[in-house]
DNA sequence: AAACAAACCTGTGCGC
DNA sequence: TGCGCACAGGTTTGTT
């Protein structure tokens, strides 16, 4: 599920239904899902701290809390979040949950299949030893912003190819395959390019399809996939799944030109959606 | 520095 | 119907 636009989606509703609320107990299933410290930290660290706003940096949904700590979360591959009223059954998975203040009493479950998500507490003032990775990420597009001079610096600093250098957090953050896949078909640029050889027109169309896929697919909720990952807090499907134009579609006839059909390859260890015909 | 493989886990879909 | 294998939205680590 989760990329930026997914999470993106779950911050906007986390801010709506968790931001202001005190976190009156904690629940700690799987202690995988809290190994970046412990079970013992992550109650300490939450119990009977308000929730003061939900903020997120490329996929990483961090929250600043009263007492001065974050929270953060990362639903990594198969993790969701959903606001759920406090008692109903929780489905397998549950590894975290906790118990919110105010009416109506709900609960804010963190399930994640594939237990590679997390979930801890860590002290701000303290980034670059407790969250090394969060100190050295790279822009945001949506959130920072990403100017054309910007993206072009970036892709001439260095020689990677281009989808290597999109999926690299500490260069963009946010950028997962599908969405990477997406707008390299939309700009017309193979994924195996090198960034320092795209073209400054290249560069502009890519700029702007970034921003664009980005854009289009935070309004429509995100992707939800065939697995039915829900995507938002309250359980509702995105639907950007539905302008997918190379991601998952292997076989199918590009959109764009009409001609050919679109390709899956592996590159970088990642299944890679491409039409060989309108990109070069 | 960059490219690649493997690792971390569980569930699902497909071919036989 | 059942079984085994390939593969999946991410990221880190180790090896060429």
């Amino acid at each position: 599920m989760p990329e930026l636009p997914e999470v993106e989606t779950v911050r906007r509703g986390l801010q709506a239904q968790v931001a202001g609320r005190r976190i009156e107990r904690v629940e700690v299933g799987r202690e995988r899902t809290v190994r970046r410290t412990s079970k013992q930290a992550l109650i300490d660290g939450l119990t009977g701290a308000t929730v003061l706003s939900v903020e997120r940096r490329g996929k990483y949904l961090l929250c600043p809390l009263d007492t001065g700590d974050e929270l953060m979360m990362h639903l990594r591959m198969s993790g969701r979040l959903l606001v759920a009223a406090a008692g109903e059954e929780r489905p397998p998975h549950t590894h975290v949950v906790m118990h919110l203040s105010g009416e109506p009493a709900q609960e804010l479950w963190f399930i994640d299949p594939r237990t590679f998500g997390e979930v801890v507490v860590f002290d701000p003032t303290h980034v670059a030893q407790q969250m090394p990775e969060l100190a050295k990420m790279g822009v945001d597009p949506i959130a920072d912003g990403l100017s054309r001079a910007q993206f072009a610096a970036l892709l001439r600093s260095r020689s990677r190819q281009i989808k290597a250098l999109l999926l690299d957090q500490h260069v963009i953050a946010g950028i997962g395959n599908i969405y990477c896949d997406e707008s390299l078909h939309l700009a017309g640029v193979r994924h195996d390019r090198p960034s320092d050889r795209v073209t400054p027109r290249e560069v502009t169309k890519l700029h702007a399809a970034i921003l664009q896929v980005l854009g289009d697919a935070i309004e429509a909720g995100g992707s939800t996939l065939a697995d039915t990952q829900y995507v938002g807090v309250d359980g509702v499907a995105g639907w950007f799944q539905l302008s997918h134009r190379v991601y998952d579609r292997a076989g199918q006839r590009c959109i764009t030109c009409g001609k050919a059909d679109i390709r899956k390859v592996t590159f970088g260890g990642r299944g890679t959606h491409f039409c060989p015909r309108c990109q070069q």
